[in-house]
DNA sequence: CGACGATTTGAAATCAGTCAAGAGCAGTGG
DNA sequence: CCACTGCTCTTGACTGATTTCAAATCGTCG
């Protein structure tokens, strides 16, 4: 493949045989898959709502969040994506994007042109078959989300969130279940768990005074795992 | 097929095409598809969370909507489906359902063995790229729905959903763009949009007397749709 | 050191939730 | 046709969680 070195897409194919079976074919189909290795800086875009994407991105390192905007500027996240996640089919497949997906800090991504996607969809379905679980998981992961922020009170969505972090970051290797640096600022946090930047800071701090968790800058330390939950 | 005239699976061919081109081979696949039509009394679970699904509905007449529990019994709906909608290979695919479909009221669907539409699937890889294009779909409303109710107030909170009904029943030929009937009660819209029966109570209540929206029991007459906007 | 962004803190205001009671409206059975 | 029952919806007074605004402090990086 164009990235050189032919294993960029290892994580994609990792990624996807945790939902099924690839035989080498598959594997081989996928890493077949043309595509173009970029870095990008802290805070820039990678879709912006609006846009006619014509490839998608697979993370290699760093952070991403999708969110959207409502009119009067307030920003809603949905989601946080580390190393492996297929950021941005959703947008792709539907030729048009309806939110954002915007670089934590910097990035490497591959990209891989949707009609390569499209055809590797044809000729490989049981490779599509996996592609479109791996969406459905999103979507599961979304409706936990949204449940979160629009049901729960402001100490336990960012319980909530925070437990996430530490249970998805230490599946992807990148962080010790109990202690791991926050990848987002308080404001993308309150993005997150729709609450004021004021507000998160307060809760963070009685979660502390509670005794669940233990925070030096932006490392969280989890001192007590079931509370929390 | 089982349900006896061929041609309640219609509503699916319809709804898939407005995403793409179905050939006759793919529609005569998607009418060969195995199912039994059921009838569902208002209430009743399509699917619970924690099940393991090996059938997919397609709602054919009636309502449907998708919700989730917080451990404290607090109820948040996801979306709400009308005819035509394949209500559930979210969680027929991923083989556990991780959250609930009931009926709105009664209503009647088809259910489709997971297995029939796999293999579907891999005969005819373009009826599942439109499928899967279909829960993409979903999953654009679904954004917009968790931006709702994570950044938005009260009273834009319920005009959104009131303007995504009036649009979707109209679009599903349900009822007039400015004039339909609701399919839920207070509390349920309560649960939609995530805030109290009390509150929504009022906040219609405010709406109408801003005269943007008109209402006699469950109707809904909009009288300023630009302003409700 | 200086500067800028991120976080913290406090006081006041507001939106939405809670509790409790009453009104409206089917549907049932006598 | 009426009384009874069970829902859904409405209303009022009160409470409480979260936001808002504004100012101070902390941290990091050039």
């Amino acid at each position: 493949m164009s990235t050189g070195n032919g294993h960029a897409l290892d994580a994609l194919v990792a990624k996807l045989s945790h939902w099924g079976e690839l035989d080498a074919d598959d594997e081989a189909a996928i890493h077949a898959l043309p595509g173009t290795l970029r870095q990008l800086k802290k805070g820039s875009y990678i879709t912006r709502e609006g846009d006619r994407p014509d490839v998608a991105a697979v993370l290699l390192s760093g952070f991403a969040i999708r969110h959207k905007l409502t009119g009067n500027g307030e920003r809603q996240v949905f989601s946080i994506h580390m190393r492996g996640d297929l950021v941005d089919i959703h947008n792709s497949l539907l030729k048009w994007s309806d939110h954002n997906v915007q670089a934590l800090n910097d990035i490497e991504a591959v990209f891989i042109p949707v009609s390569a996607i499209i055809r590797l969809f044809s000729e490989r379905p049981n490779v599509g078959l996996l592609m479109w679980h791996e969406t459905l998981v999103d979507g599961s992961i979304f409706r936990e989300w949204t449940l979160n922020v629009g049901r729960r009170d402001a100490r336990t969505r960012l319980a909530h969130l925070l437990c996430e972090f530490a249970f998805r970051l230490h599946k992807t290797g990148l962080g010790k279940k109990l202690h791991y640096e926050l990848p987002m600022t308080q404001e993308q946090l309150a993005d997150a768990v729709a609450l004021t930047p004021v507000h998160v800071s307060r809760v963070i701090r009685s979660l502390s005074d509670y005794g669940y968790i233990a925070k030096t800058n932006r490392t969280i330390l989890i001192t007590d795992w079931d509370g929390l939950r």
